[in-house]
DNA sequence: TGAATACATGAACATATGTTCATACATTTA
DNA sequence: TAAATGTATGAACATATGTTCATGTATTCA
């Protein structure tokens, strides 16, 4: 039998536990922040949320090899947050969906809000 | 004189390009994400945004260290994302930050709809 | 006052990550 | 069809990150 901090309330510690989501969502979310907390990969989607773009007009505006936009944009691929669109020889690449979007704005926000 | 792939309008790239947050702000968000992408601060946040607890209620509901839980608050804290406050030998912490609870709630809505 | 409890911190280490280089593939153009 | 252009991918490497262990500090309680 182990001795608990006074504070601890085990029910209703039990019960929070529940109320969170489960691993696999805690997974999946971490691998979301993963994926953009990377400037570059950051700097892809504020560019993809002002138009879409081929990978040349995005080597043309960042100051990475295009064979680390091209993983980069890999990245934020499987992660559907952002999308394909094969135009000719042009891979066309453009935000996937509003969550994303909502994400994107939130991030504007705050740095608006934020004065530290 | 660089040849460019005739889908760049350099007018209207350097526009955009001046149109995303600078270099400062891309730096602080990107360190947003970078803190919030551990799962362990992931699960910290998704708790404390139940109720505030001390160091020994978090311990009580994770499975790594006290010493990584304080490592983990430490970051969160830098950031502004969690605030302390002593109560006796207590460290009590809690949310701080709307907007990025705002954004966690985003991604999580993003995963529960994705099915890949 | 001494022991116990709650929390923080630094060092060390294994692992993960982002980038570049080299190269391959696909589509277009001359 | 050959060369050029646009994009993707794998290997390699330097750096960054999260965790644990060991230990230190502060507060409480007996």
């Amino acid at each position: 039998m182990i001795k608990h901090c006074p504070r601890i309330d085990d029910p209703l510690l039990n019960k929070i536990i529940q109320d969170i989501p489960d691993e696999m969502v805690i997974t999946r979310i971490s691998a979301i922040f993963q994926a953009i907390h990377s400037e570059t990969r950051l700097k892809i989607l504020f560019l993809l949320s002002k138009k879409e773009m081929c990978v040349c007009e995005l080597d043309y505006m960042l100051d990475v090899t295009q064979s680390a936009i091209s993983h980069s944009l890999r990245v934020l691929r499987q992660l559907d947050l952002v999308r394909v669109r094969k135009d000719g020889k042009f891979a066309v690449y453009y935000i996937a969906d509003d969550h994303v979007w909502a994400i994107i704005d939130l991030c504007r926000k705050h740095v608006m809000e934020c004065n530290s």
